[in-house]
DNA sequence: CGCCCTGTTGATACGATTCAAATATCGTGG
DNA sequence: CCACGATATTTGAATCGTATCAACAGGGCG
Protein backbone atom coordinates (compact mmCIF):
# COMPACT_ATOMS: atom_id res chain seq x y z
CA UNK A 1 0.00 0.00 0.00
CA UNK A 2 2.50 2.60 1.16
CA UNK A 3 5.11 3.88 -1.40
CA UNK A 4 7.80 5.85 0.18
CA UNK A 5 11.30 6.84 -0.87
CA UNK A 6 10.57 7.00 -4.16
CA UNK A 7 13.66 7.48 -6.79
CA UNK A 8 14.67 9.47 -9.55
CA UNK A 9 17.91 10.36 -11.52
CA UNK A 10 18.97 12.93 -13.96
CA UNK A 11 20.44 10.89 -16.87
CA UNK A 12 21.32 14.00 -19.23
CA UNK A 13 20.29 17.00 -21.29
CA UNK A 14 18.38 15.74 -23.95
CA UNK A 15 18.93 15.80 -27.48
CA UNK A 16 15.93 16.35 -29.14
CA UNK A 17 17.37 16.66 -33.15
CA UNK A 18 18.72 13.13 -32.66
CA UNK A 19 16.02 11.94 -30.68
CA UNK A 20 15.04 8.25 -31.33
CA UNK A 21 11.40 8.79 -30.59
CA UNK A 22 11.04 11.41 -32.79
CA UNK A 23 8.83 11.02 -35.03
CA UNK A 24 6.17 9.80 -32.56
CA UNK A 25 7.41 13.24 -30.16
CA UNK A 26 5.47 16.20 -29.46
CA UNK A 27 8.81 17.96 -31.03
CA UNK A 28 8.43 16.20 -34.38
CA UNK A 29 7.36 18.89 -36.73
CA UNK A 30 10.22 21.49 -35.39
CA UNK A 31 12.74 22.74 -36.96
CA UNK A 32 16.42 23.51 -36.14
CA UNK A 33 15.60 27.09 -35.93
CA UNK A 34 12.73 26.85 -33.45
CA UNK A 35 15.03 24.66 -31.26
CA UNK A 36 17.29 27.82 -30.94
CA UNK A 37 14.54 29.06 -29.08
CA UNK A 38 14.41 26.40 -26.53
CA UNK A 39 16.76 27.88 -23.90
CA UNK A 40 16.24 25.85 -21.11
CA UNK A 41 17.87 22.44 -21.64
CA UNK A 42 15.24 19.76 -21.92
CA UNK A 43 16.06 17.14 -19.05
CA UNK A 44 16.30 13.31 -19.32
CA UNK A 45 15.07 11.54 -16.06
CA UNK A 46 15.29 8.04 -14.80
CA UNK A 47 12.76 6.67 -12.11
CA UNK A 48 12.61 3.22 -10.87
CA UNK A 49 9.56 1.26 -10.29
CA UNK A 50 6.84 2.67 -7.59
CA UNK A 51 8.64 6.60 -8.12
CA UNK A 52 6.24 9.51 -7.48
CA UNK A 53 6.67 11.65 -10.38
CA UNK A 54 4.71 14.35 -9.48
CA UNK A 55 1.42 14.80 -7.01
CA UNK A 56 -1.72 15.56 -7.76
CA UNK A 57 -2.80 19.25 -6.84
CA UNK A 58 1.21 20.05 -7.02
CA UNK A 59 2.22 23.12 -9.27
CA UNK A 60 2.58 22.32 -12.52
CA UNK A 61 5.33 23.38 -13.93
CA UNK A 62 6.35 20.64 -16.63
CA UNK A 63 5.02 17.76 -19.20
CA UNK A 64 6.79 14.89 -19.39
CA UNK A 65 7.66 12.69 -22.56
CA UNK A 66 7.89 9.02 -21.72
CA UNK A 67 10.54 7.42 -23.49
CA UNK A 68 10.03 4.17 -21.65
CA UNK A 69 8.38 2.55 -19.19
CA UNK A 70 4.59 2.23 -17.47
CA UNK A 71 3.10 5.52 -15.81
CA UNK A 72 -0.15 5.36 -13.99
CA UNK A 73 -2.33 8.53 -13.46
CA UNK A 74 -4.42 8.35 -9.95
CA UNK A 75 -7.06 10.49 -8.62
CA UNK A 76 -8.42 10.22 -5.39
CA UNK A 77 -11.63 10.72 -3.95
CA UNK A 78 -13.04 12.53 -1.14
CA UNK A 79 -14.03 9.70 0.70
CA UNK A 80 -10.28 8.30 0.62
CA UNK A 81 -10.77 5.75 -2.37
CA UNK A 82 -8.58 6.19 -5.52
CA UNK A 83 -8.27 4.55 -8.85
CA UNK A 84 -6.26 4.62 -11.56
CA UNK A 85 -7.54 6.56 -14.24
CA UNK A 86 -5.10 6.22 -17.16
CA UNK A 87 -1.93 3.96 -17.83
CA UNK A 88 0.52 5.77 -20.64
CA UNK A 89 3.43 4.80 -22.30
CA UNK A 90 6.15 5.16 -24.58
CA UNK A 91 5.85 8.28 -26.82
CA UNK A 92 3.00 9.56 -24.93
CA UNK A 93 2.80 12.81 -22.56
CA UNK A 94 1.61 13.01 -18.79
CA UNK A 95 0.95 16.45 -17.19
CA UNK A 96 -0.39 18.01 -20.62
CA UNK A 97 -2.79 20.30 -18.26
CA UNK A 98 0.20 22.50 -17.17
CA UNK A 99 -0.51 24.50 -20.40
CA UNK A 100 -3.68 25.34 -19.24
CA UNK A 101 -4.06 24.46 -15.39
CA UNK A 102 -1.65 25.81 -12.58
CA UNK A 103 -1.66 22.20 -10.59
CA UNK A 104 -1.72 18.70 -11.71
CA UNK A 105 -4.50 16.48 -11.87
CA UNK A 106 -3.00 13.49 -11.03
CA UNK A 107 -0.77 11.91 -9.12
CA UNK A 108 1.90 10.09 -11.88
CA UNK A 109 3.75 7.13 -10.56
CA UNK A 110 6.11 4.95 -12.56
CA UNK A 111 4.54 0.66 -12.60
CA UNK A 112 7.82 0.09 -14.59
CA UNK A 113 11.45 1.45 -14.77
CA UNK A 114 10.74 4.48 -16.53
CA UNK A 115 12.38 7.39 -18.53
CA UNK A 116 11.00 10.62 -18.71
CA UNK A 117 11.96 13.69 -20.76
CA UNK A 118 10.88 16.98 -18.47
CA UNK A 119 9.71 20.12 -21.00
CA UNK A 120 9.25 23.20 -18.64
CA UNK A 121 5.60 24.58 -19.44
CA UNK A 122 7.16 27.60 -20.46
CA UNK A 123 9.28 26.38 -23.39
CA UNK A 124 5.98 24.95 -24.70
CA UNK A 125 3.78 28.18 -24.24
CA UNK A 126 6.08 29.98 -26.18
CA UNK A 127 6.97 27.79 -29.21
CA UNK A 128 2.82 26.96 -29.30
CA UNK A 129 2.64 30.27 -30.05
CA UNK A 130 4.63 31.03 -32.97
CA UNK A 131 4.53 27.60 -34.21
CA UNK A 132 0.77 25.94 -35.37
CA UNK A 133 2.52 22.69 -36.45
CA UNK A 134 3.33 22.20 -32.36
CA UNK A 135 -0.04 23.80 -31.51
CA UNK A 136 -1.86 21.02 -34.13
CA UNK A 137 0.51 18.43 -32.70
CA UNK A 138 -0.83 19.41 -29.19
CA UNK A 139 -4.55 19.28 -30.04
CA UNK A 140 -3.67 15.58 -31.15
CA UNK A 141 -2.52 14.87 -28.07
CA UNK A 142 -5.34 16.17 -26.27
CA UNK A 143 -8.02 14.05 -28.15
CA UNK A 144 -5.39 11.31 -27.92
CA UNK A 145 -5.69 11.68 -24.33
CA UNK A 146 -9.85 11.64 -24.30
CA UNK A 147 -10.02 8.46 -26.62
CA UNK A 148 -8.04 6.53 -24.16
CA UNK A 149 -10.41 7.66 -21.33
CA UNK A 150 -13.17 6.93 -22.96
CA UNK A 151 -11.79 3.48 -23.70
CA UNK A 152 -11.43 3.25 -19.90
CA UNK A 153 -14.81 4.38 -18.95
CA UNK A 154 -15.91 1.63 -21.72
CA UNK A 155 -13.68 -1.24 -21.81
CA UNK A 156 -11.91 -1.10 -17.95
CA UNK A 157 -15.17 0.20 -16.13
CA UNK A 158 -17.77 -1.91 -17.92
CA UNK A 159 -19.19 -5.60 -18.02
CA UNK A 160 -17.77 -8.33 -15.19
CA UNK A 161 -14.65 -8.62 -13.80
CA UNK A 162 -13.29 -11.46 -16.05
CA UNK A 163 -13.77 -9.03 -19.36
CA UNK A 164 -12.15 -6.03 -17.87
CA UNK A 165 -8.80 -8.17 -16.88
CA UNK A 166 -9.12 -9.52 -20.45
CA UNK A 167 -9.52 -5.99 -22.21
CA UNK A 168 -6.68 -4.71 -19.84
CA UNK A 169 -4.18 -7.66 -20.74
CA UNK A 170 -4.82 -6.92 -24.72
CA UNK A 171 -4.66 -3.03 -24.15
CA UNK A 172 -1.03 -3.82 -22.89
CA UNK A 173 0.00 -6.22 -25.79
CA UNK A 174 -1.03 -3.98 -28.33
CA UNK A 175 2.54 -2.13 -27.96
CA UNK A 176 4.52 -5.36 -27.70
CA UNK A 177 5.31 -8.14 -30.16
CA UNK A 178 3.52 -12.10 -29.93
CA UNK A 179 1.34 -11.00 -27.17
CA UNK A 180 4.10 -10.56 -24.30
CA UNK A 181 3.10 -8.31 -22.31
CA UNK A 182 4.11 -7.19 -18.76
CA UNK A 183 2.13 -7.16 -15.32
CA UNK A 184 2.45 -5.48 -12.54
CA UNK A 185 0.98 -5.43 -8.85
CA UNK A 186 -2.74 -6.82 -8.18
CA UNK A 187 -3.34 -4.16 -6.63
CA UNK A 188 -2.63 -1.72 -9.23
CA UNK A 189 -4.34 -4.28 -11.09
CA UNK A 190 -7.43 -3.70 -9.41
CA UNK A 191 -7.50 0.24 -9.48
CA UNK A 192 -6.98 -0.09 -12.90
CA UNK A 193 -10.57 -2.11 -12.98
CA UNK A 194 -12.34 -1.34 -10.40
CA UNK A 195 -12.08 -4.23 -8.74
CA UNK A 196 -10.40 -5.88 -5.65
CA UNK A 197 -6.65 -7.29 -5.30
CA UNK A 198 -8.89 -10.61 -4.88
CA UNK A 199 -10.67 -10.55 -7.94
CA UNK A 200 -8.03 -8.89 -10.08
CA UNK A 201 -5.73 -12.30 -8.54
CA UNK A 202 -8.38 -14.58 -9.05
CA UNK A 203 -9.40 -13.52 -12.36
CA UNK A 204 -5.70 -13.93 -13.25
CA UNK A 205 -4.92 -17.14 -11.78
CA UNK A 206 -8.58 -18.32 -14.03
CA UNK A 207 -6.72 -16.95 -17.07
CA UNK A 208 -3.76 -18.90 -16.54
CA UNK A 209 -5.41 -22.49 -15.32
CA UNK A 210 -7.67 -22.16 -18.88
CA UNK A 211 -4.53 -21.19 -20.49
CA UNK A 212 -5.42 -17.94 -22.24
CA UNK A 213 -2.07 -16.52 -20.70
CA UNK A 214 1.15 -18.05 -19.61
CA UNK A 215 3.89 -16.17 -16.77
CA UNK A 216 7.67 -17.66 -17.96
CA UNK A 217 8.82 -14.89 -15.56
CA UNK A 218 7.40 -13.07 -12.65
CA UNK A 219 4.62 -10.01 -14.26
CA UNK A 220 5.56 -11.41 -17.41
CA UNK A 221 3.22 -12.99 -19.34
CA UNK A 222 2.48 -14.85 -22.89
CA UNK A 223 -1.14 -14.23 -23.85
CA UNK A 224 -2.65 -15.78 -26.48
CA UNK A 225 -4.62 -12.96 -28.31
CA UNK A 226 -6.72 -14.67 -30.56
CA UNK A 227 -8.63 -16.55 -27.55
CA UNK A 228 -8.93 -13.82 -25.45
CA UNK A 229 -10.41 -11.68 -27.87
CA UNK A 230 -12.63 -13.72 -28.70
CA UNK A 231 -13.63 -13.73 -24.57
CA UNK A 232 -14.59 -10.26 -24.94
CA UNK A 233 -15.85 -10.69 -29.07
CA UNK B 1 -34.77 1.03 -26.39
CA UNK B 2 -35.67 2.16 -30.09
CA UNK B 3 -35.85 6.19 -30.68
CA UNK B 4 -36.94 6.84 -33.86
CA UNK B 5 -38.15 10.05 -36.08
CA UNK B 6 -35.33 12.38 -34.32
CA UNK B 7 -36.45 15.84 -34.85
CA UNK B 8 -33.97 18.73 -35.25
CA UNK B 9 -34.94 21.86 -36.67
CA UNK B 10 -32.85 25.12 -37.90
CA UNK B 11 -33.87 28.03 -35.84
CA UNK B 12 -31.94 31.10 -37.32
CA UNK B 13 -28.53 32.32 -37.59
CA UNK B 14 -26.53 32.84 -34.83
CA UNK B 15 -25.62 36.32 -33.73
CA UNK B 16 -22.45 36.09 -32.22
CA UNK B 17 -21.29 39.11 -31.51
CA UNK B 18 -24.57 39.65 -29.55
CA UNK B 19 -24.46 35.79 -28.00
CA UNK B 20 -26.15 35.52 -24.85
CA UNK B 21 -23.72 33.26 -23.53
CA UNK B 22 -20.60 34.92 -24.75
CA UNK B 23 -18.63 34.71 -22.18
CA UNK B 24 -18.68 31.00 -21.67
CA UNK B 25 -18.26 30.81 -25.61
CA UNK B 26 -15.33 29.53 -28.32
CA UNK B 27 -15.09 32.55 -29.43
CA UNK B 28 -15.50 35.11 -26.12
CA UNK B 29 -12.17 36.42 -26.94
CA UNK B 30 -12.82 37.15 -30.71
CA UNK B 31 -12.80 40.77 -31.96
CA UNK B 32 -15.16 42.39 -34.68
CA UNK B 33 -12.51 42.02 -37.00
CA UNK B 34 -12.06 38.34 -36.53
CA UNK B 35 -15.83 37.45 -37.31
CA UNK B 36 -15.17 39.44 -40.34
CA UNK B 37 -12.88 35.85 -41.20
CA UNK B 38 -16.43 33.87 -40.50
CA UNK B 39 -17.67 33.20 -43.96
CA UNK B 40 -19.96 30.58 -43.68
CA UNK B 41 -22.74 31.30 -41.62
CA UNK B 42 -23.53 29.66 -37.77
CA UNK B 43 -26.61 28.06 -37.59
CA UNK B 44 -28.72 27.71 -34.49
CA UNK B 45 -30.36 24.06 -34.32
CA UNK B 46 -33.17 22.88 -31.56
CA UNK B 47 -33.33 19.07 -30.90
CA UNK B 48 -36.06 17.53 -29.59
CA UNK B 49 -35.40 15.13 -26.89
CA UNK B 50 -34.34 11.53 -27.82
CA UNK B 51 -32.87 13.32 -31.19
CA UNK B 52 -29.50 12.20 -32.70
CA UNK B 53 -27.19 14.90 -33.43
CA UNK B 54 -24.39 12.91 -35.07
CA UNK B 55 -23.41 9.19 -34.76
CA UNK B 56 -19.96 7.67 -33.85
CA UNK B 57 -18.32 6.91 -36.74
CA UNK B 58 -20.13 9.60 -38.88
CA UNK B 59 -17.88 12.46 -41.08
CA UNK B 60 -17.63 15.09 -38.86
CA UNK B 61 -17.61 18.41 -40.16
CA UNK B 62 -18.65 20.66 -37.70
CA UNK B 63 -18.23 21.36 -33.21
CA UNK B 64 -21.31 22.83 -31.59
CA UNK B 65 -21.81 24.62 -28.65
CA UNK B 66 -25.03 23.59 -26.36
CA UNK B 67 -26.95 26.70 -25.80
CA UNK B 68 -29.61 24.96 -23.56
CA UNK B 69 -30.33 21.49 -23.01
CA UNK B 70 -28.69 18.39 -22.17
CA UNK B 71 -26.29 15.83 -24.57
CA UNK B 72 -25.36 12.25 -24.03
CA UNK B 73 -22.17 11.15 -26.05
CA UNK B 74 -22.31 6.83 -26.12
CA UNK B 75 -20.32 4.48 -27.24
CA UNK B 76 -20.08 1.17 -28.63
CA UNK B 77 -18.76 -1.39 -27.73
CA UNK B 78 -17.88 -4.63 -29.82
CA UNK B 79 -20.35 -7.03 -27.58
CA UNK B 80 -22.94 -5.00 -29.06
CA UNK B 81 -22.69 -3.28 -25.19
CA UNK B 82 -23.00 0.57 -25.06
CA UNK B 83 -22.12 3.29 -22.16
CA UNK B 84 -22.57 7.28 -21.93
CA UNK B 85 -19.05 8.27 -21.45
CA UNK B 86 -20.36 12.17 -21.41
CA UNK B 87 -23.08 14.39 -19.97
CA UNK B 88 -22.63 17.72 -21.71
CA UNK B 89 -24.92 21.25 -21.12
CA UNK B 90 -24.56 24.73 -21.30
CA UNK B 91 -21.77 26.19 -22.90
CA UNK B 92 -19.84 22.96 -23.32
CA UNK B 93 -18.67 21.43 -26.67
CA UNK B 94 -19.33 18.83 -28.63
CA UNK B 95 -17.80 17.23 -31.54
CA UNK B 96 -14.79 18.93 -30.51
CA UNK B 97 -12.61 16.01 -32.23
CA UNK B 98 -13.56 17.00 -35.61
CA UNK B 99 -10.24 19.53 -35.85
CA UNK B 100 -8.23 16.62 -35.55
CA UNK B 101 -9.88 13.67 -36.57
CA UNK B 102 -12.20 12.49 -39.62
CA UNK B 103 -14.90 11.22 -37.38
CA UNK B 104 -16.57 11.31 -34.92
CA UNK B 105 -15.64 9.21 -31.69
CA UNK B 106 -18.98 8.65 -30.43
CA UNK B 107 -22.94 9.13 -30.93
CA UNK B 108 -24.80 12.54 -29.79
CA UNK B 109 -27.73 12.79 -28.74
CA UNK B 110 -29.96 14.94 -27.06
CA UNK B 111 -31.70 13.90 -23.54
CA UNK B 112 -33.25 17.21 -22.87
CA UNK B 113 -34.90 19.82 -25.69
CA UNK B 114 -31.27 21.31 -27.16
CA UNK B 115 -30.19 24.35 -28.67
CA UNK B 116 -27.26 24.37 -30.42
CA UNK B 117 -24.78 26.55 -32.55
CA UNK B 118 -23.11 24.68 -34.87
CA UNK B 119 -19.56 25.74 -35.77
CA UNK B 120 -18.12 24.11 -39.34
CA UNK B 121 -15.04 22.76 -38.45
CA UNK B 122 -13.03 24.98 -41.41
CA UNK B 123 -13.80 27.93 -40.03
CA UNK B 124 -12.65 26.91 -36.74
CA UNK B 125 -9.45 25.52 -38.00
CA UNK B 126 -8.75 29.01 -39.81
CA UNK B 127 -9.35 30.89 -37.18
CA UNK B 128 -7.25 28.90 -34.71
CA UNK B 129 -3.98 29.69 -37.17
CA UNK B 130 -4.48 33.25 -36.49
CA UNK B 131 -5.69 34.11 -32.97
CA UNK B 132 -3.70 32.40 -30.21
CA UNK B 133 -6.46 33.69 -27.83
CA UNK B 134 -8.91 30.73 -29.75
CA UNK B 135 -5.99 28.27 -29.45
CA UNK B 136 -5.64 28.74 -25.91
CA UNK B 137 -9.54 28.32 -25.17
CA UNK B 138 -9.74 25.22 -27.27
CA UNK B 139 -6.75 23.50 -25.07
CA UNK B 140 -8.85 24.74 -22.41
CA UNK B 141 -11.42 23.10 -23.46
CA UNK B 142 -9.81 19.83 -23.90
CA UNK B 143 -8.58 20.00 -20.43
CA UNK B 144 -11.97 20.19 -19.38
CA UNK B 145 -13.07 17.38 -21.41
CA UNK B 146 -10.64 15.44 -19.59
CA UNK B 147 -11.40 16.40 -16.84
CA UNK B 148 -14.69 15.22 -16.79
CA UNK B 149 -13.68 11.87 -18.23
CA UNK B 150 -12.02 11.66 -15.47
CA UNK B 151 -14.53 12.35 -12.93
CA UNK B 152 -16.43 9.42 -15.14
CA UNK B 153 -14.57 7.19 -14.16
CA UNK B 154 -13.65 7.62 -10.63
CA UNK B 155 -17.34 9.03 -9.57
CA UNK B 156 -19.30 7.50 -12.01
CA UNK B 157 -18.08 4.02 -12.72
CA UNK B 158 -16.50 3.49 -9.14
CA UNK B 159 -18.15 2.33 -5.96
CA UNK B 160 -21.61 0.53 -4.70
CA UNK B 161 -24.71 2.07 -7.21
CA UNK B 162 -26.32 4.27 -4.49
CA UNK B 163 -23.35 6.62 -4.08
CA UNK B 164 -22.87 6.34 -8.01
CA UNK B 165 -26.25 7.89 -8.33
CA UNK B 166 -25.67 10.25 -5.51
CA UNK B 167 -22.96 11.41 -7.01
CA UNK B 168 -24.52 12.05 -10.43
CA UNK B 169 -27.63 13.63 -8.88
CA UNK B 170 -25.15 16.07 -7.44
CA UNK B 171 -23.22 16.65 -10.83
CA UNK B 172 -26.87 17.28 -12.22
CA UNK B 173 -27.35 19.82 -9.69
CA UNK B 174 -24.18 21.79 -10.24
CA UNK B 175 -25.49 23.93 -12.25
CA UNK B 176 -28.89 24.19 -11.05
CA UNK B 177 -30.20 26.20 -7.66
CA UNK B 178 -31.71 24.90 -4.49
CA UNK B 179 -31.18 21.59 -5.36
CA UNK B 180 -33.08 21.17 -8.34
CA UNK B 181 -32.59 18.93 -11.26
CA UNK B 182 -33.51 17.31 -14.01
CA UNK B 183 -33.22 13.71 -14.85
CA UNK B 184 -33.75 11.45 -17.94
CA UNK B 185 -34.83 7.71 -17.93
CA UNK B 186 -33.70 5.39 -15.97
CA UNK B 187 -32.19 3.34 -18.52
CA UNK B 188 -30.20 5.94 -19.66
CA UNK B 189 -28.87 6.85 -15.50
CA UNK B 190 -28.17 2.73 -16.09
CA UNK B 191 -26.10 3.65 -18.80
CA UNK B 192 -24.26 6.42 -17.31
CA UNK B 193 -23.22 4.50 -14.00
CA UNK B 194 -22.46 1.02 -15.26
CA UNK B 195 -25.55 -0.54 -13.79
CA UNK B 196 -29.13 -2.03 -15.17
CA UNK B 197 -32.05 0.32 -15.74
CA UNK B 198 -33.44 -1.74 -12.46
CA UNK B 199 -30.59 -1.06 -10.19
CA UNK B 200 -30.69 2.52 -11.25
CA UNK B 201 -35.05 2.53 -10.80
CA UNK B 202 -34.32 0.86 -7.21
CA UNK B 203 -31.75 3.58 -6.00
CA UNK B 204 -33.60 6.68 -7.20
CA UNK B 205 -36.76 4.48 -5.39
CA UNK B 206 -34.84 4.11 -2.32
CA UNK B 207 -33.06 7.65 -1.73
CA UNK B 208 -36.98 9.08 -2.30
CA UNK B 209 -38.06 6.88 0.49
CA UNK B 210 -35.21 7.99 2.52
CA UNK B 211 -36.11 11.93 1.66
CA UNK B 212 -33.01 12.50 -0.16
CA UNK B 213 -34.64 13.84 -2.92
CA UNK B 214 -38.52 14.94 -3.91
CA UNK B 215 -40.03 14.71 -7.10
CA UNK B 216 -42.44 17.34 -7.56
CA UNK B 217 -42.87 16.64 -11.69
CA UNK B 218 -42.37 13.82 -13.48
CA UNK B 219 -37.98 13.75 -13.84
CA UNK B 220 -37.52 17.03 -12.10
CA UNK B 221 -36.10 16.14 -8.68
CA UNK B 222 -35.65 18.08 -5.19
CA UNK B 223 -32.08 16.72 -3.84
CA UNK B 224 -30.97 17.39 0.05
CA UNK B 225 -27.64 17.86 -1.20
CA UNK B 226 -25.99 18.99 2.33
CA UNK B 227 -27.26 15.04 3.30
CA UNK B 228 -26.42 13.90 -0.03
CA UNK B 229 -23.35 14.76 0.09
CA UNK B 230 -22.72 13.46 3.43
CA UNK B 231 -23.46 10.13 1.66
CA UNK B 232 -20.46 9.97 -0.38
CA UNK B 233 -18.29 11.41 1.99
C1' DC C 1 16.96 -17.80 9.20
C1' DG C 2 12.90 -15.50 9.94
C1' DC C 3 10.16 -11.49 8.81
C1' DC C 4 7.39 -8.79 5.77
C1' DC C 5 5.05 -8.03 1.68
C1' DT C 6 2.55 -9.77 -2.20
C1' DG C 7 -0.19 -13.02 -4.20
C1' DT C 8 -3.32 -16.96 -3.89
C1' DT C 9 -7.18 -19.49 -2.23
C1' DG C 10 -11.34 -20.53 0.57
C1' DA C 11 -15.83 -19.56 2.97
C1' DT C 12 -19.31 -16.51 3.61
C1' DA C 13 -22.08 -12.27 3.13
C1' DC C 14 -23.66 -8.77 0.42
C1' DG C 15 -25.02 -6.46 -3.61
C1' DA C 16 -26.24 -6.34 -8.41
C1' DT C 17 -28.32 -8.76 -12.19
C1' DT C 18 -31.78 -11.40 -14.17
C1' DC C 19 -36.30 -12.76 -15.24
C1' DA C 20 -40.94 -11.91 -14.46
C1' DA C 21 -44.97 -9.43 -13.28
C1' DA C 22 -47.59 -5.47 -11.93
C1' DT C 23 -48.19 -0.57 -12.25
C1' DA C 24 -47.62 4.03 -13.94
C1' DT C 25 -46.94 7.20 -17.70
C1' DC C 26 -47.03 8.94 -22.39
C1' DG C 27 -48.70 9.64 -26.89
C1' DT C 28 -52.31 9.06 -30.09
C1' DG C 29 -56.53 8.77 -32.22
C1' DG C 30 -61.34 8.53 -31.41
C1' DC D 1 -60.95 15.27 -23.33
C1' DC D 2 -60.85 10.64 -22.51
C1' DA D 3 -59.65 5.87 -23.57
C1' DC D 4 -56.54 2.88 -25.30
C1' DG D 5 -52.28 0.70 -26.45
C1' DA D 6 -47.44 1.12 -26.20
C1' DT D 7 -43.58 2.19 -23.38
C1' DA D 8 -41.23 3.09 -19.18
C1' DT D 9 -40.89 2.34 -14.35
C1' DT D 10 -41.31 -0.07 -10.18
C1' DT D 11 -41.24 -4.10 -7.44
C1' DG D 12 -40.40 -9.01 -6.26
C1' DA D 13 -37.83 -13.41 -5.92
C1' DA D 14 -34.07 -16.22 -7.26
C1' DT D 15 -29.49 -16.40 -9.02
C1' DC D 16 -25.00 -15.01 -9.89
C1' DG D 17 -20.86 -12.37 -9.16
C1' DT D 18 -17.98 -9.60 -6.34
C1' DA D 19 -16.44 -8.03 -1.84
C1' DT D 20 -15.01 -9.22 2.51
C1' DC D 21 -12.55 -11.54 5.99
C1' DA D 22 -9.29 -14.85 7.02
C1' DA D 23 -5.69 -18.10 6.39
C1' DC D 24 -1.69 -19.64 4.02
C1' DA D 25 2.22 -19.98 0.50
C1' DG D 26 6.17 -18.03 -1.68
C1' DG D 27 9.90 -14.68 -2.56
C1' DG D 28 12.96 -11.04 -1.36
C1' DC D 29 15.72 -8.84 2.01
C1' DG D 30 17.74 -7.68 6.24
Amino acid sequence: MKRISPNEAWTGVADCLNCNIRQSVLFSDLSEADFDLVHRPIDQLTYARGAEIYGMGEKATSLFTIRTGLVKLTRFLPDGTHRIVRLLRKTDIIGIESIVSDSYSHSATALHPTELCRLPVGTIRELSNSNSRLFHELMARWHRALSEADRWITEFSTGPSRDRVVRLLLWLSEVEPDGRCELFSREDLGAVLGLTTETASRMMAELKRQGYISEPHTNQFLCDIPNLRRLVA
